[in-house]
DNA sequence: AGGAACACGTGAGAC
DNA sequence: TGTCTCACGTGTTCC
């Protein structure tokens, strides 16, 4: 635990490790010197999207794992949650509203019996407030 | 694109590829039948973190890119949202209720709920869900 | 003692 | 044109 944090921070806090740093020949023909920036450019890659995944997992509450896959995992329960909450939410407060103003108008649909509604495709919400709820095949 | 999601695509389908099935001497040391078992659990652990990454795509409304990164920096931004949301919201709501000092009906329904809550098992925030304010180190 | 998780370099495709 | 993204196999480290 301790020797792995240890190389990962220090890969954190280093940023340009010379591979090999080989000697570039001035000819035509530039021999590994791209291969070694693809190296490089490989490596910078990987360690942006740990970086994004550890912001993932500090921006969900109550991360135990540190596991990449436990991150993600935690991830969209956590948003699951979230989109739950939020309709719940907004339907209590659809509820205190309708309550001051006396409902005359009943446009009541039938949901007796339809159990199966699948919003597949959601509209996005574009900064407002009013998403969908997202069905998520869950694999687990 | 169509040739690389095929092939993604493919994998998914597919299980089980013998990469080499080498013949597996049967004396006393087995010479890459556990190198050939460690390459296909660790295919297995790089589809199983995939098919999380494309789950939280599909919990993220508005995603417009593919790439791995993007999608948990999408994610990571829907996150804040929502958090700032949720708190305006709760705001808008304490206020109402602080206006209307009546709470006698108490009637939560869920109407129109899945037969399986997400958060079967944990209940994680203390109730009210405010916990603490995040502060994502954006290394942008 | 062996599985689980990881970072690495590399070849190949897509843009 | 080159750069980017990806999956892959491998060595290493920690249970």
């Amino acid at each position: 635990m301790t020797l792995l944090q240890a190389k990962e921070l220090r890969n954190y806090l280093d940023e340009a490790i010379p591979t090999h740093n080989d000697s570039s020949s001035h000819d035509g023909t530039q021999s590994s010197s791209m291969t070694n920036k693809s190296i490089v450019s490989e490596r910078n890659r990987r360690k942006k999207l740990n970086e994004r995944l550890y912001a993932l997992r500090s921006v969900v509450p109550n991360i135990t794992k540190m596991h990449k896959e436990s991150i993600v995992k935690d991830a969209i329960d956590y948003i699951q949650k979230l989109h739950e909450e939020e309709r719940k939410i907004q339907a209590e407060l659809s509820g205190l509203e309708s309550k001051s103003t006396i409902s005359e108008f009943d446009h009541e649909e039938d949901f007796s019996l339809n159990p199966k509604r699948i919003t597949s495709e959601s509209f996005y919400d574009s900064g407002g407030s009013r998403s969908s709820p997202i069905e998520v095949l869950e694999v687990d």
